[in-house]
DNA sequence: GAGAATTTTTTGCAATTCTGAAGATTTCTT
DNA sequence: AAGAAATCTTCAGAATTGCAAAAAATTCTC
């Protein structure tokens, strides 16, 4: 998944529920060569508790497990999430695609199947979900799509250009951006020479968290520019 | 182009693009019989004009046309609009499928296909962005298949438009959609550049909405558009 | 075709946000 | 510790954006 200048992208989170372990070795390597974060489970129970706990984006489901059915966990995991569901199997007959489609699954891969249609589809499931789900820098959560900050549980209202620096600046926490990366990026090409409206919206912003309460989320490197806490 | 105010519109709306009429004529019988209504063109310029105007729930698109690629005209309804597309192909090779996918289409099935599992592949998609019965956000529930919408138990009478820019900020509750999302989802053609006229129907909308009861159902958010709580 | 309802454009106003300058403060160097 | 450089704060005018009311254009209904 490539990257455009200036827009948040972390990486999406990938829950695999796969019993046979060359597959799921396999589909690991595949997936975080993709730029995925990968999480394995081999059992259908494991794969429920997972999915509720650690919230991925997308659910990658054998058929065939031990323990449950497929239809049996799409059905469970659709009742208390809408994270999209690729179902991966070798039964390739049109009555179980349908019974699998209409249980919950969002997609369903027959194998053989190449890795590269299948990150295709993955991508296409996340495409069609929240643009870009929310980032989470210590105690502060960026929610672009819903476009509000929050520092705990309480909202920081920026104003349009303070939200585009600060999700500038989280789009690789820690790093350093200088004042003309950060001019270009979030201002486009035309700002006066020597103008500091860089500086008084950083100072804005730092205003704005420490009403809520936010202490030392950007940092100041003297000569160069700014950089969030990573 | 939309229905008029009262029409009955519970049934989805197919468009299917395909210049072989032996494989059309029989699609469409599939799906009427599956309870759609169908419309079909065989060209895909015909195929883009009849998607703006008619704004079909979904697409059926086959690969091969005589004057335009099915990238192409993939490319060019995701530009204007939201419509779920299928891909419906003799070719069965993974890297059209992912350049298919990868040019927005939402989904791939290789000719011979059951109809059954194209169906059911449909039915994923519509129920993903609609919502077939009615949808509640907080005290405010919008019937579709009635196109009324209530504030707690009494009707909120919106004209047309009103009702459809409502029930399009109702897609993704919380989410932000931006003027120009709303303009090319809503009104389809363009507009003139600097026209308000979706501030002036929010406007209206929240005006029938507090008559009823109803106070900040709809967010602005400045530089960007507006968003439904959620 | 007249009248009503709806949609769109226009216009003016109010509120928010952006910006540049100037002075105060901090940090760095020697 | 002093001087220099960089950064921070403040603030008022400028620019942008959203809102409301009403007029104009379009579409629908009878």
């Amino acid at each position: 998944m490539t990257n455009k200048a200036g827009a948040v992208m972390d990486k999406k989170h990938i829950l695999i529920i796969e019993d046979d372990l060359d597959i799921s070795r396999l589909l690991r390597l595949e997936l975080e060569e993709a730029d995925f974060v990968v999480t394995h489970c081999d059992t259908g129970m494991r794969g429920l508790s997972a999915a509720r706990e650690e919230n991925p984006d997308l659910v990658v489901l054998d058929l065939g497990l031990p323990d449950l059915s497929g239809a049996e966990i799409a059905r469970r995991l659709r009742k208390t999430t809408e994270i999209p569901i690729i179902i991966l199997t070798a039964k390739d007959d049109v009555s179980t695609k349908v019974e699998m489609l209409n249980s919950g699954a969002d997609d369903y891969l027959a194998k053989p199947f190449h890795s590269d249609e299948l990150i295709a589809r993955i991508n296409v499931q996340l495409r069609r979900r929240s643009f870009g789900s929310t980032q989470s820098v210590g105690p502060m959560t960026i929610d672009p799509t819903r476009r509000q900050v929050f520092w705990d549980e309480s909202e920081v209202k920026l104003s349009p250009r303070e939200f585009e620096l600060l999700v500038y600046l989280c789009n690789q926490p820690g790093r350093v951006y200088s004042r003309e990366d950060i001019e270009k990026n979030v201002w486009g090409d035309e700002l006066p020479p020597s103008s500091n409206v860089v500086d008084v919206h950083i100072a804005n912003i730092r205003g704005k968290l420490r009403d809520a309460g936010g202490y030392g989320m950007i940092r100041t490197v003297r000569g160069i520019g700014y950089a969030v806490k990573g």
